[in-house]
DNA sequence: ATTCTTACA
DNA sequence: TGTAAGCA
């Protein structure tokens, strides 16, 4: 049954996001939404509050940068290591561990060890 | 019909 | 960010 995880259809409704910037946010580390064996992402009453916190300090004038230390930069790491552990557990993971369905987020996790935060205006 | 990733306007 | 393309 449905519990009460959403798609990103509706969570873009529900957030006043574009899918677009749901999933790039996502791709920057500022959320890890749960994935379907078929990698559609799921989002829960927390993702959703997440986003939602996620579009008011974006309205606000902050950065993508500020943001991602205001909800906690120490998620990122969290979120990626997350994220390769269900693509692992979702069976066609990492087998050959680089041309992957999305190897942007590899690239990230490894520039993220190098790069650190900044500030906001 | 929806979502997903990649790539380009 | 938007949008198109080609899949699943």
């Amino acid at each position: 049954m449905a519990e009460g995880l959403l798609g990103i259809g509706p969570v873009s409704g529900l957030t006043g996001l574009s899918e677009r910037q749901i999933r790039y946010y996502e791709s920057q580390g500022l959320i890890a939404p749960r994935r379907t064996p078929g990698r559609q992402r799921l989002y829960g009453p927390v993702e959703v509050a997440r986003l939602q916190q996620i579009r008011k300090l974006l309205d606000e004038g902050h950065t993508l940068h500020a943001v991602r230390r205001a909800l906690g930069q120490q998620r990122s790491a969290l979120a990626a290591e997350s994220d390769v552990r269900s693509r692992l557990l979702s069976g066609q993971a990492l087998r050959s561990l680089y041309p992957v369905t999305n190897r942007a987020e590899l690239e990230r996790m490894i520039s993220q060890h190098d790069e650190e935060e900044d500030d906001v205006d």
